[in-house]
DNA sequence: GTCTATAAAATGATAGAC
DNA sequence: GTCTATCATTTTATAGAC
């Protein structure tokens, strides 16, 4: 009659991350989540022996959910150049879902979490992503105002910017005027 | 005999702002702030009747120390291509010393302050050095592969992009990085 | 204006029953 | 594996003496 046990392990984590983006990961307490996932306090720590566990499945599933979702929305995008800029076009719209709240791993970063265990996991989100970038440069018939490596930074680097300025703004303008600058390179 | 009352007021915002940035604005309790700038409890809510009153106060602190700061930095570079360029110096170099935590306004942000008064500054603060990129931008003599108003905003994004960077990687690359890029630009 | 003492709530984490 | 009850700290903020 008993559900499979891993139900209630997802839904902890699953209302965990979505506090911990929405308020922050230091604003949320362990009551808040045990209250709205609606399991016992025993259960999380059974599951999660610290908050610090819980934060590293957080940025794990992000993660994992980031490139799932980036992939789905590559799928009927064909050519390099294309794709290219359809990157600004995902993360814009990512962000319009998620409010302008900015990005999963720069905000922990920011909040000081000093765990060396969290830093692993945001360099290896953000060297996936700009690898992601320089695959696809690599591909595409480009004006060669840059090179390669010159390029992929450029684009990361407007692609992060634009997300940063959005969160501090609130809005997609930056997102937006990041890729009409991207265009004009390619 | 006395001294006069404003060296405990800026005793409590110095210790606080220290914190703030260094550990994160809500890993900062108010017991840390008084132990550390060495005031009794009720003299930090004399002057600071809560801890969001600090936040403001730290902000425009910020905000004003760091357009002091750039107007220092600047003082000795002639030609606005060049004062261009400086703006990546001067970030680089102030990020060193600060450990790359990254941004002081975006890092609040990030913390999920939803606070109004909070946004009000972070934005003030990013027009203003906007603004103070379209100046430069408005003199320099560039190469006009993007009018005022887009070399503005790449230079703009390139800078945050790279700070952001900085605060995941720790480390100078992204910002040097972005320094190059913009070279090509100008 | 500065102090000490304290309040009321929330924090992360554990013990032990079932 | 899940539960309730509880722990010791820490949190922001206030009261009232000097």
């Amino acid at each position: 009659m008993r559900e499979p046990g891993v139900k209630v392990k997802d839904r902890i984590l699953e209302t965990a991350s979505r506090l911990f983006y929405d308020q922050g990961y230091n604003q949320t307490g362990i009551n808040q989540i045990i209250e709205e996932a609606d399991i016992a306090r025993a259960s999380l720590y059974h599951h999660y022996p610290s908050k610090t566990d819980l934060l590293l499945a957080y940025l794990d599933r992000t993660h994992e959910l980031w490139f799932k979702e980036l992939e789905a929305f590559m799928l009927p995008i064909h050519g390099p150049k294309e794709r290219l800029l359809a990157l600004f076009d995902f993360r814009t719209k990512r962000q319009l879902r998620l409010k302008y709240k900015g990005c999963h791993f720069s905000k922990i970063v920011a909040e000081a979490c000093e765990d060396e265990g969290v830093f692993d996991r945001v360099r290896a989100h953000k060297e996936r992503f700009r690898q992601y970038i320089y695959d696809l440069v690599v591909q595409a018939d480009h004006r060669k105002l840059l090179d390669n490596e010159m390029l992929t930074d450029t684009l990361f680097l407007l692609l992060e910017g634009g997300i940063a300025l959005g969160a501090m703004y609130r809005g997609p303008d930056y997102a937006e005027k990041a890729k009409r600058i991207a265009m004009s390179f390619l």
